[in-house]
DNA sequence: AGGAAAAATATACGAAAGGATAATCCTTTA
DNA sequence: TAAAGGATTATCCTTTCGTATATTTTTCCT
């Protein structure tokens, strides 16, 4: 099965490959941007699979899926992504492209996922079309405490607001914002929020 | 890759299991009720999966589903069905199963789907868990300047930041927050990120 | 071309957020 | 009983946010 991996990052390129061909037995070939992955397209035969980078030169969002997808003569075409855009999977699937593969995914799940579109499905993870369905291993060691004050997070509410409602201080909220942000990865609180909305946990 | 089938329906049955076992090169069991299935997980070692009807004797809605995922040992079950009932992806997955069947799925696919959850992963088929796909009306005139502030609220970026991607100054970011959040309706930037987010806009 | 609307910029100020550090209290564990 | 760790609160300080107001471009429409 022969497979086209288009990203600008070398590293993950290379990786990739290297992963895909011992352990899918896939044919894998790769490519820096857009042009040159709708170059590769256009030359002999169509790839089985065609894997693009979302944030790649020359993608501009889904404009630069949807001419690839124009280009690939019917055969599935995926984006790839290491921060998932809200309503992905929506665009993606409008776009005409066969899925959506998050960078977050674990490899095993990106095999499985690539010979499941390269049959002609759609795959998009479920934990993004349904965040509510989140299961139940995902904890991150957050205390109950930081799962409340999260919630208020996530609810715009302001450290002050967050303790009158929990009956706290406001600068217990203020640690307590801190220490979900360094749990989380977040740069702030918006970002925490976005996180934990991303996550399904609020 | 051994498989059991639990239906009612001697037909449909028959021809799943030969289909199974001729195209996919599954070892297919059958049986016709809940109670016969939960016999034969317990009996030898579990199968790789099984797969159970919703309107089958025995079932009882999802209880029956829940049952089975329990003696199944960890190996995926999932559930297969003619007529959807609503809300089924959620409930499905709630009961920690693998994936939903509906039997209106092109054979092909099944054959796909049935892999697919073998290996681990979970499967629905797209166009029942987002009906609301293509909503229309969806715009409260955001400009194209504030849909791009919009987006580096939604990453958790400060003004700064956002001003220094797009090229501008700290100010005019702060007035596109300041409209943003009137225009949503949002308290503040984390407020406003959330609801973009919930309207799949980011 | 002239005028209206949108976009960008600037200054200023009070409120909130974010970080560091430390003390207190309570529960669990060695 | 002592030590350890979590949760809460406090203080201090710097940065960022949020708002108001005013000025300048740009852009678009008649």
């Amino acid at each position: 099965m022969r497979i086209l991996i288009a990203d600008d990052h070398e590293l993950l390129r290379d990786v990739l490959r290297s992963y895909l061909e011992s352990e899918g037995g896939f044919a894998v070939e790769t490519v820096a941007d857009l042009p040159q992955a709708l170059a590769a397209i256009s030359v002999a035969e169509p790839f089985d699979l065609v894997l693009l980078d979302y944030s790649m030169p020359g993608m501009n969002g889904f404009e630069g899926l949807e001419q690839a997808v124009a280009h690939n003569g019917g055969r599935p075409v995926a984006l790839m992504s290491g921060l998932a855009p809200a309503g992905v999977p929506d665009r993606v699937l409008a776009s005409g492209a066969a899925g959506y593969l998050p960078k977050t995914l674990p490899a095993r799940s990106v095999v499985n996922a690539i010979r499941f579109m390269a049959a002609g499905e759609t795959y998009v993870p479920l934990d993004l079309v349904r965040p509510a369905a989140a299961t139940v291993g995902d904890d991150t060691n957050l205390s109950p405490r930081e799962r409340q004050v999260l919630s208020g997070l996530c609810a715009g509410h302001a450290n002050k607001e967050i303790a009158r409602q929990l009956e706290l201080r406001e600068p217990t909220i203020k640690l307590h914002v801190k220490l979900i942000c360094r749990k989380l990865g977040a740069r702030n609180r918006t970002h925490a929020a976005m996180i934990a909305r991303e996550r399904g946990w609020c």
